[in-house]
Formats: structure tokens, sequence, C-alpha cells
DNA sequence: ACGTCATTGCAACATTGTTGCAAAATATTT
DNA sequence: AAATATTTTGCAACAATGTTGCAATGACGT
């Protein structure tokens, strides 16, 4: 394994306490990404709801995971590369829903396409999201 | 106003009522798109909040407005073009959200472009979101 | 090991969304 | 136009999701 939970945790000048190991190894093992609940049923009552909340709030501020957004409106989280930091998400590749499985999935390597918009519209985010079937469910 | 509100309900086999008229009536005259919020507040204590819900969601299954996916997982409706209908939406636009005063627009003329998927990957439904500053607020 | 500061858990609350069912409104038939 | 059949609505009750204040706990530098 090439990430280190522990440096990611001291690069970013976070504590190291056992939700935050925990969530983050989560973060690592999952395949796709994760959802509020998915961490909840994972760790059982070892963590407070609020706890849960407060991590993943934390994360996302600090460029170590990112929210993507989703056709129905559900909130879900995944690693951001190495280039994210704090208050500086780098984001920019396309997200694929599975219909079936309802896995997400960052395709890091699909860019985002820039768009011309009309005049007087100026972009700061850009943010595509893709839904069909996933390579296992095909 | 070429848009009838009698008309649309028939056409989609809906009975006519007061909260189909009216909220109706609110997406037509609204800019932007509309949250459940938005009409709950703009309705005042007329209808029932699950009226509200059941109401955009017979709209949205009959292809009469269409829900934006946004960065900040809030839910949005605004109205479809003449082509959606019955289960079948053709809103392959691209939708802007203002950061400053928060107008979501549907950007009909902007069409989504189409992304290459790695292998196995089949797409369904494609939806981009741009945010920044919309051309009153900059 | 100690003091300081950050994090956690709990309780309480707010918002958002869903469901069953009786009452009311709309559409259809006579 | 009235009676009947069908749909829609409002209410209540509930579930899920998210937020805040505060005291207790845990992490960290010295
Ligand atoms: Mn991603
Ligand atoms: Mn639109
Ligand atoms: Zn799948
Ligand atoms: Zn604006």
């Amino acid at each position: 394994m090439l990430y280190s939970i522990i440096e990611t945790l001291k690069k970013n000048q976070l504590s190291i306490t056992d939700s935050r190991k925990k969530i983050l190894e989560m973060f690592i093992r999952s395949k796709g990404a994760l959802a509020h609940a998915d961490i909840e049923h994972q760790s059982g009552t070892e963590f407070d709801r609020v706890t849960i909340y407060r991590t993943l709030q934390t994360f996302v501020e600090k460029g170590i995971i990112h929210t993507i957004p989703t056709a129905d409106n559900s909130v879900r989280y995944a690693l951001c590369k190495d280039e994210c930091g704090q208050g500086q998400h780098h984001d920019d590749h396309v997200h694929f829903i599975c219909d079936e499985c309802g896995t997400t999935y960052c395709l890091d390597h699909v860019t985002v396409p820039s768009v011309d918009l009309p005049a007087g519209f100026k972009a700061t985010q850009t943010d595509l999201v893709v839904s069909g079937k996933c390579m296992r469910c095909n």
C-alpha cells in the first residue's frame, strides 16, 4: 500500500485519532465512493453519527476527499489525488455511477471537457457525472 | 405566454387541480430552477408539504419538469422542453448554478459533450453542471 | 507526567422526504 | 344536473439526514 494514513493526517496538521484513521482506511480500501451511511454501517456503533459527519467535513476541507454530485442527490465521497490540498481541489475528472450496483467510480483518467458558456457566464467549477452500467455489471 | 397550463396538464392525462395549476405556473414564471423549499415558501400555507412533493414527483414522471443535479446536493427542478414526455426525458443541456445569487439556469443551447469512457462502461445519462458567476452577478 | 488545546459523544433540534388512510375534490356516467 | 366512480389532498406518524452547544475525553508539545 502506497498510501500512508498517518502521513496523510500529519501532512494536513490533523491529530491522529481512531475515527480519522478508521474512516480514512475505509476510503483507501474501498473500490468506489462512500456515502455517510456506508461508513456508519461499516463501523457499527464504534463512532457517533456526528463524529462521522465532522470527520468527513474536515477531510473535504483539507483536500483529502472530495464530494461527488449525483443525479439522485445523495452525497458521496472519494479520495482525492495528491495534488489536492487545503481548500484547493483539482478533481477535474469524470464520475460514473452504476445504475445496477450503485457503485460510484472516479474516472481519474477521463478529464472533464471545457464548455462554451453564453456571454456573461463565468465558470469556476465543472462537474460531469455519467450514469449507466459499469464494467462489472455489463 | 405560449405555455398553456391547462393544455399541458390535459396532454399528460392529469386532472386539473389547484396545486398542479399553481405549481406549474410558478415554474413558468420563474427565471431559474425551483427547489421544493422555494415552492413551499411562495405558496405559503396554501398546500401541504406532502402535496408539493407528490406534485413534483408526478411532473417529473410525466416529463413536464426535470431534476438538476447540484454540487451541494440540493434537489432543484426546471421545466422540460416540449420533446420530453412520459418517462422520456431529453434534457441533454448544461446547467449553470451561480455561486453568488444561487440561481440555477438551464443552458438550453449548450449541449453536453459526449465523453469517452473506459472499456466496459456504458453510459445511459450524462449530467454536466457548471458553477460560477452568472451574467447578472458579473 | 502535566497542562493545553482539539476532538468526541450525547442530547436536542431542524430539515427533508416517505407512507397509510380518511376526507375532499375532480372526472365520468346516468 | 345529480349521482357515482376515481383521483387527489391533508393530516398524522414516521424515517432519514444533517446541525449545534456543551461537557467529557483524548491527543500533543513541553
Ligand atoms: Mn472523484
Ligand atoms: Mn434543465
Ligand atoms: Zn455496477
Ligand atoms: Zn447570479
